[in-house]
DNA sequence: GCAAAAGTGTTCCGTTTACACCCATGG
DNA sequence: CCATGGGTGTAAACGGAACACTTTTGC
């Protein structure tokens, strides 16, 4: 009898669990994460049975043969959360050989960046759950997540100072102080407010949406959204934006 | 009858040469640089027969069922250079479904530094052969190691400026000159001599060995070595170096 | 008016950049 | 004495950090 459903990668980590049409041997795992009231947030699953029963751990799934492994990772994070068009990164391969019990696995990590008003994250069943933790509050972690976590972590650190990736995490158009938040959120620590109105300005990366903010207990906002051709542009060329 | 010996990791790059110790799906390859010459090169090597039969390629095998993927990585760029010690990091996992024509593989992608006088290629066989080119003059390459190549280069760019891996590329002592040309090789970029020699000195990470050049037509250098211990001390804590 | 957040202005200070200039050595 | 690279000094421009201050909105 197998656990897997469509609904539920990797849902109980045995060996006779691989669905047919698989790689034995590869897995993605990912890092999802979003921001909510200022705190960064990964999601995690649980399986009740199997290998790791009780400890929390990445999302992931076997590589399917016909599918590239990007394509394998947005597969995964659409499962679950049901985000469609979503900002997604290779973090790097682990692969040691004790990391995972059964077999040998190599497992490619991928961190991916989601608004967390549009994901629908499945439902808990009898055989697995899932659950947004604050990444400064971790649970113990199965196998070798909590290291690939941690590089996680780094990268995303990393990413969001040298490219303007913060506004996969807000709606579309958004304030300067949500976008403060986010890198707030993700870096751990606090920016004085109008100097990083400026510098964040000053890389042009932002429209002004020439609307204002409603119904708020103070002056209003203006909402910006991102400026992606701006962004493709210096793509091209190669470009330096350090925050 | 299988091409493989000791000497040529993946001689033949067909079905049936896998040596049968390794992971028939998993294969390390090497992005080698070296700096010769104010020159950043990569070493390539071209098989005579098989699949990419006359086309320069990246420096890779199997992986073996009982090691590491580092380890792998390490075994390889041992095999073929003779360098034992080297800076070696991953760049990233590279499995499309179609960039290998005979069957699915990932392939994991390392990067390393080696002095290019302490290597010692292994010699030209009637199978494959093995070349350093520099990187802005490349021929034609197997598979997607073009691409590969291109991730990697931005990837060693990027590293460079944010971690002082330059020394890697050096003799033990070595003059500030020496560096900077490191530097303008990677970076592809001149730099400013007294500009340069503050920017690197203030960093504290070179030990002044008190010593001078000799023969030199010119006022002789000092020579510095690279400072492991302040180094190890800013990892543990975290730190900013910026080229 | 008050609280809360938007948004502007300004000062200070360290860093970067560009370039002038002197020093040591071999030929 | 000249060519070559080693090495120091410095002035101007730039950019980040800190913080005072004004503006707008809902209650």
């Amino acid at each position: 009898m197998s656990v897997y459903t469509s609904n539920q990668p990797r849902a109980g980590l045995d060996d006779d669990k691989i669905p047919p049409n698989c790689i034995n041997n590869i897995t993605v795992d990912n890092l999802i994460f979003a921001v909510e009231n200022g705190n960064l947030k990964v999601l995690l699953v649980k399986y009740s049975e199997g290998l790791a029963a009780d400890k929390w751990g990445l999302i992931g799934h076997w590589v399917q043969e016909d599918e590239n492994l990007d394509s394998a990772a947005v597969r995964v994070v659409k499962t679950i959360t049901g985000v469609d068009n979503l900002y997604l990164d290779q973090l790097a391969a682990f692969g040691n050989v004790d990391r995972y019990p059964i077999r040998r696995t190599i497992t490619v990590v991928y961190y991916s960046l989601v608004r967390m008003e549009e994901t629908c994250v499945v439902p808990k069943n009898d055989r697995s759950q899932c659950q947004w933790f604050d990444v400064r509050k971790l649970p113990e972690l199965m196998f070798d997540h909590r290291h690939i976590m941690d590089k996680g972590l780094a990268r995303l650190q990393y990413k969001v100072r040298h490219e303007p990736i913060g506004f996969n995490l807000l709606p579309e158009k958004f304030t300067l102080l949500q976008l403060q938040e986010i890198y707030e959120a993700i870096l751990n620590k606090k920016f004085d407010k109008p100097n990083f109105r400026r510098k964040i300005l000053k890389m042009n990366f932002l429209i002004d949406c020439k609307e204002k903010q409603t119904n708020v207990a103070h002056r209003a906002a203006s909402l910006y959204r991102f400026d992606n051709h701006v962004y493709e542009k210096l793509r091209e060329f190669g470009f330096t934006f350090e925050y």
